[in-house]
DNA sequence: ATCGTTATCGAAAACGTTTTCGAAATTACC
DNA sequence: GGTAATTTCGAAAACGTTTTCGATAACGAT
C-alpha cells in the first residue's frame, strides 16, 4: 500500500520523471499521445502529489494561521467561518490557535505558526497586548499579515475594522434620541483599542448632546462576562438609580445586566433603556429583545482573507506590497429594549 | 534576508552540514566543542529548521485535520477547543474545515485533508451523512481516524462518545419524576446516530414507567435552530395543550420553545415541564432557567486527540491499532424549567 | 609497533517534486 | 537532400533536511 509517486508512473510508463511531472500539470511540450497515457495511469492510480515535496519545492503551503483570542466566542466563531469559507474557494486550509486572552501565549502561537512557514497570518490582538515585538517580527520576516477587530493602530498591516468609535456614538445617539438624559456605560478592558474607541464614541455623543460627562458612570469590564453583566447592573441600579440609558461594550454582557434588571423587577425599556454591540443570535431571543449594534463578522473574515490573499499574492511576484484598510459598516438595530411598547 | 540553513551554519563553521544536524537533534557523536559553536551560531541567526524539508524527510506534518457540521455551534467550538488544547500541548497544530452538514462538502474535505497529507483525521459526521465511502477511504489508506459525537456505528474506528440513550433516558425519566405523564419529544434529524439513540432512549423511559408511546407526540427537527423551536412550542400547544412534558433534542431549540411559551403566557414548569440537552452556556441565562443535560464537550475533544495521538504513535512504530471507544459521562442538571418554585 | 577501542566527523543517499536547458527527433520548407 | 524550424523528451539540479555507514584520528593497552 504505498504511496504513489512520479517516478511510478515513470518507470510504467518507460518515460521519464519529467515528463510525467509536466503532462500532470499541463505543460505543452508533451505530446497528446504521452499525455493521454499519463493521466489514465494517474487517474487509474489515484495519483495525488505529495504535498511536502511540492511544498519544499515551492516554498509555499498553501496553509495560513489564524490566531484569535477564543474560538468559543459567537463574534470570533463567525469570523472563522467567514475565513475559513473564503480560503476554502481559494484552495488554502487554516489553522487555527488561540490565545486564550494572554499574551504570552500569543507569543507562542506566532512562532508556532513562523515555524510551520505558513503562508500568511490573520489575527485579532489578544486584551494584553500592549507589547509588539512578536507582531514586528511577522513583518521583519514579511510574512504576510492582516489584522482584524482588535488591532494596533501603531502596526503598519493590512487591516479589516468597523468604526468603534461612529457605531458607539450612533449606538448611543439612539439612546438619547429614544429620550434618555443620564446614560451609563459598560466598557470593555482597557487595552483593546476597539474598547477604547467605544468609549471614545459614547464621550462624543454625549458632548453633542450637551450632556455632561461622569466618569463615575462608565464602568470597566475585566472579562467581558455574563456575570459581569449581572453584577454591573446590579451595581448601577444601587448608585445610580436615575440612569435611564445604558451602553455596553457587547451582547453577552448587556444579556447580563438584562437578566438581573428582569430579577428585580426594574422595567426595560420603561425605567431604563439598554443597546448592546455586535448583534449576537442570542440578542434577539431574550425578553425584552435587546437592541444592538450589528457587526458584519462574517463578512470581516472574508475580507481578512482576501486582503491576506492580496498581499501573498503580490509578494509572490516579489512586488511591493502597500497595506490597505477595510472598514465595514455597522447598523443600529432597534428591538424592544430601547423602544417604547 | 535569506532564511538559515543547515548549510550556512556548516560553511561559516567550516563544518558539514551532518554535524550541524547531528549537534542541533543531540547525536552523541559530536563533541562537546563543535556543539557548543553549532549551538550559539544557530541561536545568533535565530535558525529554525525549514518545516517543509523536515516533513518531507520524516513523512509527518504533525498537523491533524478535523471535519466538524459548522463552527458556529456552542457544542463544536468548545470540542475544537479541547483539541486544539490537547493537540498544542503535544505539539501539533489542527487544520478546521467544516461541512455545513452537506455531504457531497463533506467527501471535499476528506479529499483535501488526504491530500495535505495530515497526520490524522477528527471528525463529526454530517446530518446528511449516510454514504460512507468516503469514510472507509480514510481507513484503507490508514490515515489514522477518531470519530466523536456523531459517529456511524459501522465504522470501525476509534470513537469518543456519550450515552445518548441512556442520557435520553436520563432527562426523560427526571420529567416523569417531577410528575410528568404527557410526554412530548422533539427530536434532532432522521439520519444522525445520536438523533435516534436519543429517541429510543424517550421511548424506552415511557415503556419502562408504563407510558403508552404515541408517534404523534414526536416532532423532527430539520435544522435544528430557534426558530424551529418556536415553531414546534406553537405547534405543542395547540395540538396537545395537555402534554405536560417536552425533551427536546438540543437546548437552542428548548430555547425557542420556552421563547414561544413565554409570549403566549404558558406557564413554564407549572403548565408544562422542558429540559434540553447539551448544557449550553445560554441555557442558565435565559427565563425560566433551562434543565439540561450536560455533555462534557472540552473534555469530548481532549479525549478525541489523545486517541489520535495513540494510534499515531502506535502506527508509527508500525505496530498493529486496535480502535477504542471511549464513552464519556452526561449529568441531568435541573434548573427551574422543570422544578417547582 | 601493533591491535583494538572509542570519539569525532562527513559523504552520500533519500524524501518527491518542479523547472531549466539542451538534445534528439520530427516536420516543414526551398 | 539539406537546412531550418518545431515538436517532444529527459538529464540534472535544486529545495533543506535526516540518517546510515564508513573513514579518520586519537588513545590506551599489549
Amino acid at each position: 500500500m504505498r504511496d504513489i509517486t512520479l517516478k511510478q508512473i515513470a518507470e510504467t510508463l518507460g518515460i521519464s520523471i519529467t515528463t510525467v511531472s509536466k503532462a500532470l500539470k499541463g505543460y505543452p511540450d508533451v505530446s497528446p499521445k504521452t499525455r493521454k497515457a499519463v493521466l489514465e495511469l494517474a487517474q487509474s492510480l489515484s495519483y495525488t502529489p505529495n504535498s511536502f515535496a511540492v511544498n519544499l519545492r515551492t516554498k509555499e503551503s498553501r496553509t495560513i494561521g489564524l490566531i484569535i483570542p477564543e474560538v468559543v466566542h459567537h463574534f470570533f466563531s463567525n469570523v472563522i467561518n467567514g475565513i475559513i469559507d473564503e480560503a476554502e474557494k481559494n484552495g488554502y486550509l487554516v489553522i487555527i490557535l488561540q490565545s486564550n486572552e494572554s499574551l504570552e501565549l500569543e507569543k507562542k502561537q506566532v512562532e508556532l505558526l513562523m515555524q510551520k512557514r505558513v503562508d500568511g497570518i490573520i489575527m485579532s490582538l489578544s486584551n494584553e497586548s500592549n507589547d509588539d515585538e512578536h507582531i514586528r517580527d511577522i513583518l521583519r520576516k514579511e510574512v504576510p499579515f492582516v489584522m482584524f477587530d482588535k488591532i494596533s493602530k501603531l502596526i503598519p498591516c493590512s487591516k479589516v475594522i468597523i468604526n468603534d468609535q461612529k457605531a458607539a456614538f450612533n449606538a448611543v445617539q439612539h439612546l438619547i434620541h429614544k429620550g434618555c438624559r443620564k446614560l451609563a456605560h459598560i466598557r470593555g478592558p482597557v487595552n483593546p483599542q476597539n474598547a477604547i474607541d467605544r468609549f471614545l464614541g459614547y464621550k462624543k455623543a454625549l458632548e453633542q448632546n450637551g450632556i455632561p460627562f461622569d466618569s463615575k458612570l462608565v464602568y470597566t469590564c475585566k472579562n467581558v462576562t455574563f456575570e459581569e453583566g449581572l453584577a454591573f447592573g446590579k451595581q448601577i441600579a444601587l448608585e445610580h438609580p436615575d440612569v435611564d440609558g445604558i451602553f455596553v461594550i457587547t451582547d453577552l454582557v448587556a444579556v447580563g445586566v438584562l437578566a438581573h434588571f428582569n430579577e428585580v423587577g426594574l422595567k426595560v425599556p420603561e425605567q431604563v433603556k439598554v443597546i448592546g454591540f455586535s448583534n449576537w443570535f442570542m440578542s434577539q431571543v431574550i425578553t425584552p429583545k435587546l437592541s444592538t449594534v450589528d457587526q458584519p463578522s462574517f463578512e470581516m473574515g472574508v475580507q481578512s482573507f482576501k486582503l491576506l490573499l492580496e498581499e501573498i499574492n503580490t509578494k509572490k511576484e516579489l512586488h511591493p506590497f502597500q497595506p490597505r484598510t477595510i472598514e465595514l459598516e455597522t447598523a443600529v438595530i432597534e428591538r424592544e429594549s430601547t423602544s417604547k411598547k
